[in-house]
RNA sequence: GCAGCCGUAGCUCAAUUGGAUAGAGCAUCUGACUACGGAUCAGAAGGUUAGGGGUUCGACUCCCUUCGGCUGCACCA
């Protein structure tokens, strides 16, 4: 049991005490170091629904508090406000503790989860761009976090394998392929056969009847058509796979919209059995007329022509999953423009009587310098693997020109660490929902809030390591024992590692993770400043060197939790 | 028109059930240096949290309202 929960159950035992609800027993760092090390708001809260003095409710509470064990007498300040200053013994016998745990302190949920993570979503036949990428490296993360708190997760790749963008696909497969382009950049050459009819449609009208026909063949079945459709598709993986495998994602499931084509149409006869769905205008929708901000917006499940739309499959995806995996929650990593589909469909399934914890992950976009939608001079999607090849470049240069003594293999396998792990540090350390500027300045900086500081805190103590060791001081068995504030700052700051993760996972807000490890870096380099390691003895080194050694292990694991790798030099 | 998200230091962003004097980074300024990796640390300066009203002992946070930006809103996904 962490520090923070055991203050918490010493709270609770005293408010039962004071005849007050133990809910209210909520513990949290200080917000200011000044007044102590913890503090407690539950006088204040409970005073708010007994009308009493916030200040008299917190004596009554102090009176019950047995905490002589772990901090100094709790002491009452501002409005009601209870402060926990931590002893040192306790404090060392907590971060020893951490020490001595392979999970650091994190302390698996009492209720494991099922949770289903829907992420990424790439086009078949198109190249993955900026726009996946948030999609992709939140929902890896969050995935990452969850696993590490013990939940079951499954990641579902929902790649969009059935647009109407195949019916020019096929046609230019047909008419324009190129083998030997395919076979080396299969999405390249899908896009040009797309761009290629695209432009034979302008120029003769007359062919869209054509391109349109192909489309229909393949919704029929057509033996061809399906097996061109099928390539297009495993082509297409091919690529995402090599990307996947360089940002180092994988997937527990990867069904496409194709998959639930067949569910389709039942679905919607079902819906209009059940009344759930109507006809109107020769569509078939869900009305919510008892939803006020859905009052006007229709959810339409299948067009006048009998086609379905992306609505239809989400809900033909949702029942197969409760079926298939029976989750607990289920989590839409997806942008924030498509929140009213979701609305909708979370409403839609309520009335299929699904009662999973359904969420959509909104995030806001990637912004160029202009403040616009990051895109291409051109105008187009910037690609993704593009961008990540040009991250490992930049990062190259960093390294060859910070470290010149490097052989050239590992200055490669360095950047590659440093280039990818700024790009997803830089998405992940804004609060999902902000929109934010790109910049490859500020993510590869190695001062500020970016991935190559903190890699740089962990090169840093494996430093003193790999000098520790050619000096021939020992790093085994060291007990840590708290003294200088500095320290009692970084033990601190070690102990919130397993809240942290319960508060990102709460909101699912990886940026949280990312603040706690850049503050954590901070303590770091504090404590590196004021407390000599390697230049102190006995037992004071040791303790030192352990503490160094606990920090390196966090940084390490937190990162891992991100996506994020660390070098051992860099 | 309806709905959602957002508006915080010059810039990019935080702020843990509503809590203490709203915090970081970048940029600017001042210190520490023959350095356990200075790729660092210590410090200064920088704010009417878009405006107004309300609830509360207490509001960046909740409610109402005005302004401004972005996004979505029946037969694309």
């Amino acid at each position: 049991m962490s520090l923070q929960s055991l203050l918490q159950s010493r709270v609770a035992t005293a408010l039962i005490a004071a005849g007050i609800d133990p809910a209210l027993a909520v513990v949290t760092p200080a917000a200011d170091t000044r007044f102590g090390d913890y503090q407690t708001n539950a006088a204040m809260v409970a005073a708010k629904s007994l009308k009493k003095n916030p200040r008299e409710v917190a004596a009554a509470i102090v009176a019950h508090l047995q905490v002589g064990d772990l901090s100094e007498v709790p002491q009452i300040a501002g409005a009601g406000f209870i402060n926990f200053k931590i002893l040192d013994a306790a404090l060392s016998d907590a971060v020893n503790a951490v020490r001595l745990d392979d999970r650091l302190g994190v302390v698996p949920v009492a209720d494991p989860k099922t949770i289903l993570i829907d992420f990424s979503s790439p086009n078949v036949a198109k190249p993955m761009h900026v726009g996946h990428i948030r999609s992709t490296i939140l929902g890896d993360s969050l995935t990452g976090i969850a696993r590490q708190l013990g939940h079951h997760v499954i990641t579902d790749n929902h790649i969009g394998d059935w647009g109407t963008q195949f019916g020019k696909v096929i046609y230019g497969w047909k008419h324009f392929l190129n083998r030997e382009a395919l076979e080396k950049a299969p999405i390249e050459e899908l896009v040009r056969l797309y761009r290629e009819v695209n432009a034979l449609e302008e120029s003769n009208p007359a062919i869209k009847e054509t391109v349109r026909g192909e489309l229909v063949k393949l919704q029929q079945g057509d033996e061809e058509n399906l097996s061109i459709w099928n390539q297009a598709v495993a082509y297409s993986w091919k690529e995402f796979e090599r990307l996947y495998g360089l940002l180092e994602i994988t997937f527990d499931e990867r069904l496409g919209e194709s998959f639930y084509n067949d569910a389709l149409g039942p679905l919607v006869e079902r819906l209009l059995t059940k009344g759930i769905a109507e006809l109107s205008e020769g569509a078939v929708c869900i009305f919510f007329r008892d939803i006020p901000a859905l009052e006007d917006k229709p959810c339409l499940i299948r067009k006048g022509d009998g086609g379905y739309l992306y609505a239809t499959t989400d809900l033909a995806t949702l029942e197969y999953r409760q079926e298939r995996w029976k989750p607990d929650a289920v989590w839409y990593v997806t942008g924030a423009p498509q929140q009213l589909h979701f609305h909708q469909v979370f409403a839609a399934a309520q009335r299929l009587g699904i009662t999973s914890d359904l969420r959509h992950v909104a995030f806001g976009s990637i912004l160029g310098e202009d403040r616009k939608m990051m895109k291409t001079r051109s105008g187009e999607n910037v690609e993704l693997g593009g961008l990540l090849h040009e991250a490992m470049e930049r990062a190259l240069s960093v390294v060859v020109e910070k470290n010149r003594d490097l052989p050239d293999a590992e200055r490669h396998e360095i950047a590659r660490i440093i280039g990818l792990g700024a790009v997803k540090y830089a998405d992940l350390m804004q609060h999902r929902l902000t929109d934010y500027v790109f910049s490859w300045e500020k993510m590869l900086s190695f001062q500020g809030n970016t991935a190559p500081y903190l890699q740089n805190a962990y090169v840093r103590i494996r430093s003193i390591f790999r000098k520790a060791a050619e000096s021939g001081v020992s790093t085994e068995e060291n007990t840590i024992v708290i003294q200088a504030p500095a320290e009692r700052a970084l033990a601190l700051q070690l102990l919130q590692f397993g809240e942290v993760l319960t508060a990102v996972l709460d909101d699912q807000r990886p940026n949280l993770l990312c603040l706690y490890l850049f503050e954590l870096a901070n303590a770091f380099h504090s404590f590196y400043e004021a407390c000599p390691i390697l230049k102190s003895e006995g037992d004071i080194r040791s303790s030192r060197l352990a503490l160094a050694e606990v920090t390196a292990r966090v940084l390490k694991t937190g990162l891992g939790l991100l996506g994020i790798s660390v070098p051992e030099r860099m």
